[in-house]
DNA sequence: CGAGGGGTTGTTTTT
DNA sequence: CAACCCCTCG
């Protein structure tokens, strides 16, 4: 009898852990804790304990002598992979926070810093966030003169989003215009000119923007061998979170990540996939056993969060879907009660009902942190955030509005880059344009001079209009006096140019107080960063949006908080009790999605999410009429999914006055 | 050329 | 409720 000898090159699995992972886990997850080497597929369904399995595999790994530092974890957001990160020290402690980790862009960000000679991009480069590249292709169009066509051109924001797409898709210009935008068909040569002005722009001023990040980061993997060899060298083994939302360029960059030996997991739900009108493939994770020989697959089905009757109805809405891995997730939980469909007579009533609901469950014990209203686009919640003011019910809201979007704090930022980069075109133009008696055209001007000048803080020979001049000394001046601080903590430089802009704040905006409450809080934030650089390229990469990065912009006098969030922006986080407002024909699903099946599928996918985030309780609303200014429509049909959840699963709440 | 008023527009979702 | 466009006045 021959012996089939199995090599492996796991650590000895002696048993001599201080975790004891055979009770602490399921048998699916301690499979998946236990396998180490070679390619693995997790599939992990909603609320299976996915995080759980991530943290215990790399505990164990160091457990097993597996240096820290040559694990790679890849998140969704930073957000995730800090609360991971300190989880793991949890377990393990301090040697848990060596395990290096981050999202694909802010792992791009550091690798190419370290690596991008190789490439001809210098360490220094700048990463720019969508608003920059939008002022940036907007000087473009203005200076194409495709600005003051007559029939109607795309939206800087639009181009943008073409050009994003087309990197992400993997597709041509023309594809995207044609596919998506094919009312613009007829500037699609202009379109192409403009992203090749926006390249070239890019490289002249060493300016990269989230998507380059992964193009370089692919190529730089492809073309470098010795800058791949010695990035696998340090990463051993790599493992891959929300592996549904991921797009080609990022399932490429994990394949090369992984090297010869291929100690790749990934781990994701397809059920879960939201994310592909940025290019993810839901195919990623479908197709991505069969690029090995020896993949294997674990599938976590067991629900550890939802009751049995919320876990029917969201079980059932999946029954409608086009699915790629068949599961079927069940719970030992206790059956509890059946998630509520509540018909209410228009945006506002829903408003009052949620409020109201709210405020009844508080009354039972539960604490706002423990509920959250989730909607399909930000607007949606406008009624609402109306009624909880009125009712004095502190909540705070996720996704939609950006902190550093506002105006005023990049002003701020502006002046900051000025400094690190004195001949930032975008930046100089935006803090000239706020001084009195200077428009657009006077400064162009004055940065032609400035590019031209040794002395680029020297503002005080440039010839404008009188009433410039004290603005411009002023400016100056400050400029000067930051030049010195360079090297000092950033936070000083932005404490000199708070003071510098105070007074314009005050003239531009009404509500200036409560703005130089949100310059106190980016203040705050810079105070962790050693180095200007540093500071603005992080503060590029993950705008802080709201109190929950600890950055206090909220007033913390409220320890409870309701959570009201965007579905997309509520991925991976559960609430005792949800609500899932605005489910209504066109709204959600959205209008747009009515376009193709794809993006129907993926409305559907979106509100299974919405509904496993819930445990105990889940009410989903929607008025009855509304008026869709945008369409012009009466909206008045229920959504599609309330059916598609079983009417048995459900139960129907009526509103009396 | 700049400033300020007024009207219009159109809003998915995020790194 | 923005951001944007267009207009008029200084």
């Amino acid at each position: 009898m021959a012996r089939v000898f199995k090599l492996t090159d796991t650590a000895p699995q002696t048993g001599d852990y201080q975790l004891d992972y055979e009770a602490l886990l399921n048998k699916q997850q301690l499979e998946a804790v236990k396998t180490f080497s070679g390619p693995v597929l997790c599939i992990a369904g909603a609320g299976s304990g996915k995080t759980r399995t991530l943290i215990y595999r790399v505990a164990r790994m160091i457990e097993s002598g597996i240096a820290p530092e040559s694990i790679l974890l890849l998140t969704f957001t930073r957000k995730a992979a800090r609360n991971m990160l300190n989880r793991v020290a949890a377990l393990v402690g301090e040697e848990g926070r060596r395990v290096s980790g981050g999202t694909y862009h802010s792992f791009a960000s550091i690798t190419l810093r370290q690596y991008g000679h190789y490439l001809g991009l210098p360490a220094n480069f700048s990463i720019i966030d969508e608003s920059d590249c939008a002022d940036i292709i907007n000087l473009i169009r203005a200076d194409l003169g495709l600005n003051k066509k007559e029939t109607r051109f795309p939206q800087k924001k639009t181009l943008l989003d073409i050009f994003s797409k087309s990197v992400n898709r993997e597709q041509t210009i023309e594809e995207i215009i044609e596919s998506d935008y094919s009312h613009f068909s007829e500037h699609s040569k202009d379109i192409v000119v403009i992203l090749e002005r926006f390249r070239s722009y890019k490289k002249d001023n060493y300016l990269v923007d989230y998507d380059d990040l992964l193009v370089f980061l692919l190529r730089l993997l492809q073309e470098s061998e010795e800058a791949r060899a010695r990035i696998n060298q340090r990463f051993k083994y790599i493992m891959a979170d929300e592996y549904q939302d991921t797009n080609g360029l990022q399932a490429r960059i994990t394949m090369l990540l992984g090297g010869n030996k291929k100690n790749i997991m990934v781990v994701g739900d397809d059920s879960q996939s939201i994310y592909s009108f940025r290019g993810a493939r839901v195919r990623n994770i479908i197709e991505f056993p069969q690029q090995f020989d020896d993949c294997q697959i674990i599938k976590l089905e067991r629900n550890y969060r939802s009751t049995s009757r919320i876990l029917e109805a969201a079980n059932s809405l999946m029954q409608h879907a086009d699915e790629g891995f068949k599961k079927h997730l069940f719970t030992r939980r206790e059956e509890g009660e059946k998630p509520a469909v509540v018909c209410c007579q228009d945006d506002q009533e829903q408003a009052m009902f949620v409020a109201a609901r709210i405020l009844e469950l508080r009354e039972q014990g539960v604490s706002l942190n423990d509920m959250a209203v989730l909607f399909r686009s930000s607007f949606h919640a406008y009624q609402l955030e109306l009624e909880l003011k009125r009712r004095n019910i502190p909540y705070v809201k996720w996704g939609g509005f950006k902190f550093l979007e506002s105006g005023h704090l990049k002003d701020i930022i502006a002046h900051m880059r000025v400094v690190q980069n004195p001949y930032d075109q975008v930046s100089w133009l935006r803090i000239l344009l706020l001084l009195e008696g200077i428009g657009t055209q006077t400064a162009t001007e004055i940065f032609r001079k400035i590019k031209e000048s040794d002395n680029p803080f020297e503002l005080n020979e440039i010839k404008a209009r009188p009433r410039a001049k004290e603005g411009l000394k002023r400016l100056s001046e400050t400029l000067k006096n930051a030049a010195q601080l360079i090297n000092e903590k950033p936070s000083r430089l932005l404490d000199l140019f708070a003071e510098y802009y105070f007074p314009i704040l005050k003239k531009r905006f009404d509500d200036y107080p409560k703005r130089m409450k949100d310059i106190d809080a980016l203040a705050m934030i810079c105070q962790r960063f050693g180095d200007l650089s540093e500071f603005l390229s992080e503060i590029a990469l993950e705008p802080p949006k709201d109190s929950s990065d600890n950055n206090m912009i909220v007033d913390s006098d409220d320890d409870e908080q309701l959570i009201l969030s965007t579905i997309h922006s509520a991925k991976g986080l559960e609430w005792h009790s949800v609500f899932i407002i605005h489910a209504l024909e066109g709204r959600f699903p959205s209008f747009n999605a009515f376009k193709s099946e794809e993006q129907l599928e993926e409305e559907r996918r979106l509100m299974y999410v919405a509904m496993t985030r819930a445990c105990e309780n889940l009410a989903i609303s929607y008025p009855g009429t509304m008026w869709d200014p945008v369409s012009g429509a009466l909206l008045a049909k229920p959504s599609r999914f309330i059916d598609e959840s079983g009417n048995d699963n459900l139960e129907t709440w009526h509103i009396s006055r």
